[in-house]
RNA sequence: GGCCUGUUGGUCAAGUGGUUAAGAUGCCACCCUCUCAAGGUGGAGUCACGAGUUCAAUUCUCGUACAGGCUACCA
């Protein structure tokens, strides 16, 4: 009996070749350097960053190289998949303007793009790889495999379905026969011709240069119900989707040996590999993975509840993986971080710790240059989730509240007062009537305490020096005459100098008009307040007190 | 247990057989200034430990410690 009829008895229904997938899909016509990468996820649940850090990696790549960027999914451990996952990460992905070329919903030449829809496709390679005795049905069962498992424990062995160990591998075509017809389960394993005590070398785009023992283990290649562990499907999708580097978590680096040797064994030609390390957080004095249920701050949502721009995400991811990116970007502020040249070497081989400090960083930075009417878009898309209230309060006084979003900015050195759209909110509130009227108001009157000189200086501002129509220098001179009326020092330097000699200086008598109007001791630039407030606005504060 | 990988200021991190060991962020001080936010200037603070090779080691080698990963019909 030959390999090929024990092919035939396994996958009786299988006709296709490797030749015709070959032909189904072929390389890919792409300009020189262009290379295609994936973003392989589980459907177990929503993005969290760290996913959404991997994702970004790949996508990146592709990109800059004029190539292909590929969404799979791989949901072959049907026991975690949850409903609507796929959904759930295009959703994200998109979310965050990331361009993929070819995903399960949209489809593309090389698909299907979910793994559990691929079967034929590593069944045809599985047959393949039968006919040309590199693989072997195995009827071990769980309880076989525990025993084995035991004595190799006992005996301090490796563990794993290897050597003498591997007992189904000398089965012959009627034992075989035999276990199929009474309908006994099997896998697949591969017919390793690894050598443990000998060394794979191979390079790592991001490790550099690795060294591992052989794969000796003949692993599961189809799993008992048909569908393959990760490692198989792995090749087969990677090479018939003409993948060019596969980017993955560096947990994988270990089984590279083995991978290696399945590709060779299918007659594949091995892509580049570039294992990212995972995102870490530092808990207490332990550093550990990003885990989305012990951080918070490692789901998306979080992100989106605080109204941290997607941009900014991106920067930090940037500056994450290509640690040169940061100086590359202050210089290039205008600039996308597209334009930046990315490369896989200058990934840091240590794994990067999660700085939420650093996000809100670079989001403050990345919001001060947008221009008020981007700022007044993204605040109203984000109020329109999160807060309701203020969404319709703004909406009302569009063209007020893209003045108040105004004040000293789109300049060179413009105000980084906010991080995200949702601290907006608590700095400008006092700019509208109706939360002014709303809200419990605490004046931070400082250290002025007297009532009467604050009703004093007010009234001498209101009736002698404001005038709704004076410009900043004009404004400000008349601030000075009524500091030097009431015997305040009108510069500070003056008063520093000679402190007996006066009440106080200018800085109180501006606090004082800024707290009346505002009920805050800390504001952004007085003139432009009070323009933006109108006279008549301004009268009802000061009545109030 | 076995096999990999990593360890540079508080944090994120460049980098090298001879460097004043970048930069960012955070902290402190001062300047500017009507408050704040910025901006400017300055400051404190680092090559995990122990051997070895070398004229010279943060860099190369070995060991130790610590951390992470793999060791599944999970990915």
């Amino acid at each position: 009996m030959t390999n090929k009829d024990l092919a035939d008895l396994l996958y009786p229904n299988i006709t296709k070749t490797i030749d015709d997938l070959e032909k189904m899909y072929p390389q890919r016509d792409l300009p020189n350097g262009a290379e295609v990468c994936r973003f392989a996820p589980s459907p177990t649940g929503r993005m969290h960053m760290g996913n959404l850090y991997a994702s970004f990696v790949p996508e990146v790549m592709a990109k800059q190289t004029d190539g292909v960027f590929i969404l799979r999914i791989e949901d072959t451990d049907n026991k975690r998949a949850i409903e609507n996952g796929i959904q759930l990460i295009i959703d994200d992905l998109e979310n965050y303007n990331y361009i993929i070329n070819e995903d399960p919903i949209d489809g593309g030449n090389y698909g299907p793009y979910i793994q559990t829809e691929r079967k034929e496709i590593y069944h045809i390679v599985a047959k393949y790889l039968v006919s040309i005795s590199r693989a072997y049905p195995c009827f071990c069962s769980e309880d076989d495999l525990a025993d084995m498992r035991e004595q190799q424990e006992k005996r301090k062995e490796r563990i794993g379905y290897y050597g003498h160990y591997a007992k189904c591998r000398n089965l012959s075509y009627d034992e075989v026969k035999k276990h199929i017809e009474n309908g006994d389960k099997w896998v697949l394993r591969l017919k390793s011709m690894g050598d443990f005590n000998k060394k794979r070398v191979f390079k790592d785009l991001v490790k550099g240069t690795i060294e591992l023992p052989e794969n000796d283990i003949d692993q599961v290649l189809i799993k008992s119900d048909g569908i393959p562990p990760y490692a198989f499907a792995h090749v087969c999708d990677d090479h018939f989707m003409r993948v060019t580097t596969v980017t993955r978590d560096d947990s994988y680096i270990s089984s590279v040996p083995y991978h290696l040797e399945l590709w060779d064994a299918c007659g594949f030609k091995a892509p580049k590999f570039a294992h990212l390390l995972p995102l870490n957080i530092k808990d207490g004095n332990t550093i550990r993975k990003l885990s989305k249920r012990k951080d918070p701050e490692a789901a998306v949502s979080f992100y989106h509840e605080k109204g941290i721009p997607v941009e900014a995400i991106k920067l930090y991811f940037a500056t994450i993986m290509n640690s040169n990116f940061e100086g590359w970007y202050l210089q290039n502020p205008d600039k996308s971080y597209r334009d930046f040249k990315f490369s896989f070497n200058k990934m840091s081989k240590s794994g990067p710790i999660f700085d939420l400090e650093k996000i809100i960083n670079i989001s403050k930075n990345y919001l001060s240059r947008l221009s008020a009417k981007e700022v007044y878009d993204n605040l109203l898309v984000w109020a329109d989730k999160f807060d309701k209230d203020f969404a319709s309060l703004i909406k009302k006084y569009k063209d007020y509240t893209i003045n108040i979003l105004n004040i000293e900015r789109e300049q060179k050195k413009p105000r980084k007062d906010f991080s995200c759209y949702s601290e907006i909110k608590s700095h400008i509130w006092y700019m509208y009537e109706e939360l002014f009227n709303t809200e419990n108001k605490n004046y931070e009157w400082q250290n002025i305490t007297n009532k009467d000189e604050i009703k004093n200086i007010l009234e001498s501002y209101i009736n002698k020096y404001y005038n709704a129509s004076d410009d900043k220098d004009v404004w400000f001179e008349k601030m000075k005459l009524l500091a030097e009326e009431l015997g305040y020092a009108a510069n500070v330097k003056d008063y520093k100098n000679n402190q007996e000699a006066y009440k106080g200086s200018i800085v109180d008598i501006s606090m004082v008009i800024r707290v009346a109007l505002t009920t805050k001791s800390m504001t952004p630039d007085l003139y432009e307040i009070m323009k933006l407030l109108g006279t008549d606005e301004i009268k009802k504060r000061i009545r109030l007190l």
